[in-house]
DNA sequence: CTGAAAGCGCTTACAG
DNA sequence: CTGAAAGCGCTTACAG
């Protein structure tokens, strides 16, 4: 095994001291074309690459992103994490992803290992979390961005949308339908605040029409197909079964779509359902479902600008908000 | 902010040497029992915790394992690498992800850099690279394990299974059903053995089958749905068009599906679509989605287990099978 | 079992 | 624009 070049062996090349190649790959601006452009040589000779440990220590900087999401397997994460990741390596930092299987012990975890291992910056996702988390990132003065929400407690920079406001919108439009009795399948509400808003925002919007359907007939169930689909067939086993079934998001509402063909049921004909994240499954089924777009790349990228400019010390660290917009697609109908 | 106590902040309270810190922290056992219990209320007093680049540079040994994968967006992989970072963590070891693209240079730039990084070992997908990455890893010795694939070349360990005999195995069942023009839309081939091979299976089923549509009409396409809605049309637009279209992935075939649809062709009554990987997608889509399954997260667990080993000097190397299994759903049929 | 000291490979304030 | 040198916080071979 080579060991690896050095500065020392690049500066010796180039005939340089060892502060002017690190200023050459630091701050090229600062130093005479001509100069640079030996150490440019020297260092594609050599294959250099700047020792990661050395610079961290000597800079006191990780150039590390640490972001804890709720699992890669949830394609609107797979999709905004992507995105985040790619303007961070364009600005020169490595991003490492830890997951909470959406359990906020396991969550908590992850915060504290990457802040010991010195992560520069981190990406959560909402803001609910206890007040010990968040004492501590504050105490250690960690720079750290919410995204996937819009300011409730205003704890942290923000980038992301008013899940409440939503779902408001999308529930408005299923009630000028003529729905009123209205079912509402969740995702796990507990440490998870979109959940949550996200149900709010069908209450907002029931209160707003006067529909005194108003405590709207609610499963929680784990965030999968299955969860989706025996939710629905619970929720329609009722005596005055609901006409329309909301999703908390595109995934559980897959599951209802297909338990409704199952069972016979035709969408929107028989019983209406909606979803939220507009994934591209949500085009896929037949029918394709009504769902809220959600701009999850966009939002990774906004979610990175955010973070390094807290961490360079720019910005002002007002939250982004991200727009949202309905997709009225044909699984949404009038009531039989 | 207050800067985090160091070594020596702890070796001065606890009245010992540096040394003699490092080790109660790496190795207590070499410490007498009543130094040891002295230095280690230093650190529960002060909350010290040692500084991770500054650790790094001295021992040499990150405790991180890179991967670098095509895209986090491919829930293949996003699955396959949960299931790797589960396992990571488990044993103590952080994961850096990185992704290509598909871009062969892209893959490179991103291994070097994990390896400037420090990484202890490397994931990568694939055996499909250049002498000069082959070279460059070899040299610096750097534990490799190579997932998604079974061995070609036998350079790296490899943890997954043969895609060429996978993709057989389906053509045959497509072929014994009585097609004989057989269409086949792959992503991009160029750095990708496993689309490589896929191709080469069927052409291996062909030829066994002594069908002399051997050299089956191939369109390469970039890896997505509309791409594999294009890449069906323009084989149905020839004068004796496909009576099967075999996808190199299910992606592809979801985008060849829908486009059917679109065009009131039935599968698989008109024209029979198949693809590979087994993703959800492949169950929710009407009709269901003949495939290939393969065990994504099994593959991941493994790719850790093989890598942590060959980093912790355990093991053989040996390469890791694991099985694909086919999926005849209702997309294939006989020829109309 | 313990300590003094070198060394890991960088960055940066200071001086010129 | 460039260099000499200190210093970042650990680990470890060596000596005792």
């Amino acid at each position: 095994m080579r060991t690896a070049p050095t500065l020392d062996d690049v500066a010796k090349r180039a005939g340089v001291s060892t502060a002017t190649v690190s200023r050459c790959v630091n701050a090229p601006e600062r130093v005479h074309k001509d100069t640079r452009e030996r150490v440019e040589a020297a260092i594609a000779a050599l294959g250099y690459a700047p020792n990661f440990g050395a610079r961290v220590m000597a800079a006191k900087r990780t150039f590390t992103i640490g972001a804890v999401i709720p699992t890669m397997e949830n394609a609107i994460f797979a999709r905004g994490l992507q995105a985040f990741q790619d303007v961070l390596r364009e600005r020169g930092y490595t991003l490492i992803v830890a997951s909470s299987a959406y359990r906020p012990d396991l969550e908590e975890e992850q915060i504290r290992k990457l802040i010991a291992r010195g992560a520069d910056g981190l990406l959560l996702i909402g803001e609910d979390r206890s007040d010990d988390v968040n004492d501590f990132l504050r105490e250690r003065n960690v720079a750290t961005v919410a995204a996937w929400t819009y300011p409730q407690t205003g704890r942290f920079p923000c980038v992301g949308f008013d899940n409440r406001k939503a779902m408001r919108a999308l529930a408005a439009e299923v009630i000028a339908l003529g729905h009123r009795r209205i079912g509402y399948i969740s995702g796990v509400i507990d440490g998870n605040d979109r959940a949550q808003l996200r149900l709010s925002g069908l209450k907002d919007a029931l209160a707003e029409a006067g529909v005194d359907w108003t405590a709207p007939p609610l499963i929680e169930t784990p965030y999968d197909i299955d969860g989706g689909g025996d939710a629905f067939e619970r929720l329609m086993a009722t005596e005055a079964p609901p006409t329309a079934i909301m999703c908390g998001n595109d995934v559980l509402a897959v599951g209802a779509l297909m338990r409704a063909r199952e069972m016979k049921m035709r969408a929107p004909e028989d019983v209406s359902i909606t979803g939220f994240d507009d994934l591209e499954i949500a085009r896929i089924v037949e029918p394709p479902l009504a769902t809220v777009h959600v701009p999850h790349r966009e939002m990774g990228e906004e979610a990175a600008r955010a973070l390094i400019d807290l961490i360079e010390g720019r910005g002002d660290g007002a939250p982004v908000e991200v727009s949202t917009a309905l997709r009225l697609r044909r699984s949404l109908g009038a009531p039989p």
